[in-house]
DNA sequence: TGTACATCAGTGAACGCGCGTTCACTGATGTAC
DNA sequence: TGTACATCAGTGAACGCGCGTTCACTGATGTAC
């Protein structure tokens, strides 16, 4: 073998990492294949050595964006997650709003993922089957299946509709919003009063109150 | 003048609204210019007499697809909305789920909506804002203002969300996470132990239940 | 009432342009002798 | 150790194709006489 056998996978790497930063930041019908070879150093002639399409790619790129997120998100919130409060609300937060690029994919661009092709919608079908598995690893033990289910379906689905609305607002209105939600959050999933599901209530107050636009 | 005044404002509604369902369906990128004016029985020439740009006929179409939607929501849901909840139950149906044409552009055309031009942007936001006044409006006047704002925000962010990621699923998996996340609703609007708001109570139960694909 | 006319909504050919994809090639690399 | 060679990652010109947009035109219409 000619090249380092690791060569080659380390520049579809770069593609794919390039690909993923662009989509999320400029859709996917916007960016073109040109665009992510340049991003990554590269001419578009050699792009089909790496894949068989641009749809092929994108799924690629929806998968390493996921778990590129999950990082992200990660180092936002502290090394430790706590609850699924804790994780909404490092979701939910200014840094995520503003950097779509390094955050997550379901939020930039779940619709026309959702609208592509076979290959695509099973990546995305799975990813987000992965996620709410990740959510339910996060809820504690003794809660309830039935409450626990509807604790990531419901936080999930605010995290990724409030982020969207978020940046379909007015640039002076999104701050507010976000609190809004991250504040139903802490009521809906905290729900003293049931007794039933006490999640990361110890943190939710400190974040609440942190902006850093 | 040759022609009858209403007969063109006529012609361009039609225009709109062949766009409205068609951006929804199959998303911006997707539907050209030629694909809406043949939906609306007409040549792809004509479309500069009513219009100035493509992006021109989108801000118009995503406001009528709002008002749209509305219209069809109320009729899922009965006549009368009742209360913020009963409004999330019916955005949250097997119905809307299938008919993304006739449903919520935010669903469907969030993001790359807010990634678009300037007019379409603003146009969103506003939309946006439009959304939030309706649903607060639908809260009890005898709510506290904070509490009404993060229901109305929590609530809106659980069903753009919610949707989105029901389509993005397996469609053996649609239908329980959307029962999931009317769930998660219920509890966090209804939360009858902090006593501040008590919304849509009694349909709620019924509509939990109803699924009809 | 009937005819000639001016208006303008709608037609369809044509325009650049950028896209995804293909392909003959180039040249840097590890290997064989 | 040094040289010729086979390999294949990457190059860049070229391909159809469909898009948004333009424009010379057509023909249905209400109006003037």
């Amino acid at each position: 073998v000619p090249w380092p056998k690791e060569h080659k996978q380390a520049t579809r790497e770069r593609i794919v990492e390039a690909a993923a930063a662009a989509f999320r930041r400029d859709g996917t019908a916007q960016v073109g294949v040109s665009d992510v070879m340049r991003a990554a150093g590269l001419t578009h002639g050699g792009f089909y050595t790496h894949f068989h399409s641009k749809d092929d790619l994108l799924a690629d790129a929806l998968s390493h964006a996921m778990a590129d997120a999950h990082t992200n998100l990660e180092r936002l919130g502290g090394k430790a997650p706590g609850g699924l409060l804790d994780v909404t609300q490092a979701y939910l937060s200014p840094a995520h709003l503003n950097n779509p690029d390094r955050g997550c994919p379901i939020a930039a661009l779940g619709p026309e993922l959702a609208r592509g092709k076979q290959p695509v919608r099973e990546t995305l079908a799975r990813e987000i089957r992965k996620r709410l598995n990740e959510l339910d690893a996060v809820v504690p033990p003794e809660t309830p299946d039935d409450v626990r289910k509807q604790h990531t379906a419901g936080a999930l689905a605010c995290m990724v509709g409030g982020l969207i609305l978020a940046r379909g607002m007015r640039k002076s209105e999104r701050a507010a919003f976000l609190s809004d939600c991250q504040a139903f959050l802490k009521e809906a999933l905290t729900a003293p009063d049931t007794g039933r599901s006490r999640v990361g209530k110890e943190t939710a107050t400190r974040r609440r109150h942190a902006h850093d636009q």
